[in-house]
DNA sequence: GTACTGTAAACGAACGATGA
DNA sequence: TCATCGTTCGTTTACAGTAC
């Protein structure tokens, strides 16, 4: 088996950062964590980037136990194999993610009961972004008027290239942009849900299929995931964006869909203290979306299986018990257990 | 033009959880 | 016990960039 530094990149990558740089992140972590025991400096004294760095850098040994310990005692060559074996873990969730996600938007972006004109193919992708009136529509920015056909031509020909930094359609709830009130459904629509389902809680989860069939625990239940994140709001939304784009390869800078910007730009909003309020609104709507449904509050389906079994077999042992009371006779079941 | 290198996607096998 | 499904991981393939 791999190192489980790979198992802990993987999810890192997924809720915590995705384009970080994980040896400088390991290294300043390390120098800055020094400091702060010796007492040589203090947090306040940190700048603000610092100050975040220093915080993904804790979120990246508390997701990972025995790091630390396997940092401080070991030699630079361990903490750049461990680098190593934590970006191999992110770049590989998200290359797989990229590839399960291509296929299956096409569905989603598809009408209830209708279909696409022209298709779209679910393995190549030559024909979306701009070049599709469908995914056009959703990655066009809401500052920009889809319907005006001067727009689409110049979209589709690349000259007019949106930067990260214009929201895109498909964000919003509906696929509608309220100028009066910019977080009015922004981050909460159908197509992020999901985006966000198949990636962490099952591709089957998304349409409800799970709910009577057998199915391997779930990204969010592997890694012990119980609340959204907002950088995975963030990825699933980075993610979506680049499968509905007609870019055929992933890459964090490039013009076309300048992903890496796109990302930062979402966690630096949903990370701003000025913003907290919406932020916190937001959050909690997400849980509501993912977990409660699907969870059940930290039980698998095959333990919710054994629990109703447990429970009515308890019943009928109650009911034979109070018979044969009546009938003058007593039952001593051992397996009759109160309730854990 | 060719060889080399790096990166991402595609593919398939292994593994484990689950219900029948 | 078996078939199925979802996740993970290793290998292969394709492609772009660079050096010579």
């Amino acid at each position: 088996r791999s190192d489980p530094l790979v198992h802990h990149g993987r999810h890192f990558g997924r809720t915590i950062r995705t384009f970080y740089r994980i040896q400088p992140l390991i290294k300043n972590g390390l120098t800055r964590n020094m400091k702060l025991e010796t007492g040589r400096i203090t947090e306040a004294e940190l700048l603000p980037s610092e100050l975040v760095e220093h915080r993904v850098f804790r979120q990246l040994l508390d997701l990972s136990p025995g790091l630390e310990e396997r940092l401080s005692s070991g030699t630079d060559r361990d903490a750049f194999y461990a680098a190593d074996m934590l970006t191999r873990g992110i770049d590989s969730a998200r290359a797989d993610d990229t590839k399960s996600l291509k296929s299956v938007l096409v569905d989603w972006i598809t009408p209830h009961g209708g279909f696409l004109s022209p298709p779209i193919q679910r393995n190549v992708k030559t024909d979306r972004g701009f070049h599709h009136p469908r995914t056009g529509e959703l990655l066009c920015p809401v500052n920009l008027d889809w319907d005006d056909p001067k727009v689409r031509k110049d979209l589709a020909s690349g000259n007019l290239v949106p930067s990260g930094d214009l929201w895109p359609r498909f964000l919003y709830s509906g696929y509608e942009y309220d100028p009066s009130n910019p977080w009015s459904g922004l981050f909460r629509s159908a197509i992020l849900v999901s985006a966000y389902r198949h990636v962490f809680t099952s591709p089957s989860s998304v349409s409800g299929k799970s709910a009577g069939r057998a199915t391997r625990s779930c990204n969010a239940r592997i890694h012990g995931m119980k609340t959204v994140t907002a950088p995975s709001i963030a990825y699933i939304a980075t993610q979506v964006r680049f499968g509905l784009s007609s870019c055929a390869s992933f890459s964090r800078t490039d013009r076309v869909t300048d992903s890496e910007y796109f990302y930062n730009l979402i966690v630096e909003l949903l990370e701003d203290p000025e913003e907290q309020n919406e932020v916190s609104d937001l959050l909690m709507w997400w849980n509501r979306q993912i977990f409660p449904t699907y969870l059940s509050e930290g039980r698998t389906v095959h333990q919710e299986s054994v629990l109703s079994k447990i429970k009515e077999r308890r019943r009928r042992l109650l009911l034979e018990e109070a018979q044969n009371a009546n009938r003058g006779g007593s039952v001593d079941n051992p397996a009759i257990q109160p309730d854990s």
